[in-house]
DNA sequence: AACAAAGTGAACAGATCGGTAAACTTTGTT
DNA sequence: AACAAAGTTTACCGATCTGTTCACTTTGTT
């Protein structure tokens, strides 16, 4: 990505949306965060929504490309990848100033299943889902698109439990649920 | 609960609260949709803050209460109540106006993990699970506090996947994974 | 050197935010 | 009948919200 000055808006708006809330963080935030100009941010962006979903693109794109080389670097065979998938999460979970997932923060702000925060928002679950169902298949295993919704149900519940935090290893329950749940589904 | 006006306010605050989130809903909109003056609020709760940790404890007794209630209504022993627990999430899912955890949500706009609206949030979290692990324990199953963390993180994922909307029926994919894992949890 | 694109600062809208003040009315208790 | 608690209306406060306007400066290209 180039660092131009519209890319720094977004990359610096999405540290404060992430650690703060869509709502929470006005413009003026930003501008004082960012050094940028509030005229420079409408020119680039005609509204604030403009500027989440440039967010969300980018937060989707720095996500995914993470955590599926993460699964490639942790295991080989997609079977064992699937499971390295909760050894990432533990990782992400464990970063400092962790503060959960941004989309389901998203869909949590703006909750009309219409709005086109929320659409994009599961577009990203979507496309996550989409690939953890190849992995599926790929690994051979039966009902491959059933396995990877459960699967991703683990996902999801741990990251909104290790957000609220009242649970240690939300990431590791996750994992070992995953491993039951893997080996009863290959037999 | 006697239907007094501090009372009312709190409930349709709740309503309010949940249907528009936390910071999306101002204390004037209150004032609309109540019908309730402001100074009446104000001499109640100190601050919208401390309206919304009036919210969260009665979303806390209502959503825990009806939960319980349900689970034993659908089934009789302690194991198949624990797999009633997503038959009752189903049901909840389906109602009209769904929109989510409310504690998800208060934890979402509320993210610092000290902050007292994050901590009420988590102590329902906390509730639930020594509620599932009580089930777990009845029932005779062997580490009952691993599988109810196990569990429960099904219960967290499908409640935001239905939020989000990109899947279809993720309480029937909570309860067939609840099953396998109860099966092999059990022997 | 000249020019356009991109960026700046600062002031300003109009609305809304959470919260307060003062004077008045209703309601329940004794 | 008297009194206090609870509720009301109305106006207001300063701060902040998203978004705009205008006059000016920097920067890269040719």
């Amino acid at each position: 990505m180039r660092p131009t000055k519209r890319n720094e808006l977004v990359q610096k708006a999405l540290e404060a949306f992430y650690q703060n809330g869509f709502n929470a963080t006005g413009m003026d935030t930003l501008v004082k965060e960012t050094g940028i100009s509030k005229t420079s941010m409408y020119k680039h962006f005609r509204t604030k929504e403009d500027l989440i979903l440039a967010v969300l693109r980018l937060r989707d794109e720095n996500f995914r490309n993470w955590m599926y080389r993460r699964m490639e670097e942790l295991a080989k065979s997609p079977r064992d990848q699937l499971i390295a998938m909760f050894d990432a999460l533990e990782e992400w979970f464990s970063e400092p100033g962790y503060k959960g997932c941004m989309f389901i923060k998203a869909s949590s702000e703006f909750q009309d299943a219409s709005h086109p925060i929320h659409k994009q928002s599961a577009d990203h679950k979507r496309m996550l889902e989409r690939y953890v169902t190849e992995l599926a298949t790929k690994a051979g295993l039966p009902e491959p698109d059933k396995l990877a919704r459960q699967l991703l149900l683990l996902k999801e519940g741990a990251i909104v439990t290790a957000h609220l935090g009242h649970t240690e290893n939300a990431a590791q329950d996750a994992k070992t649920a995953a491993i039951t749940l893997l080996r009863l589904h290959a037999g």
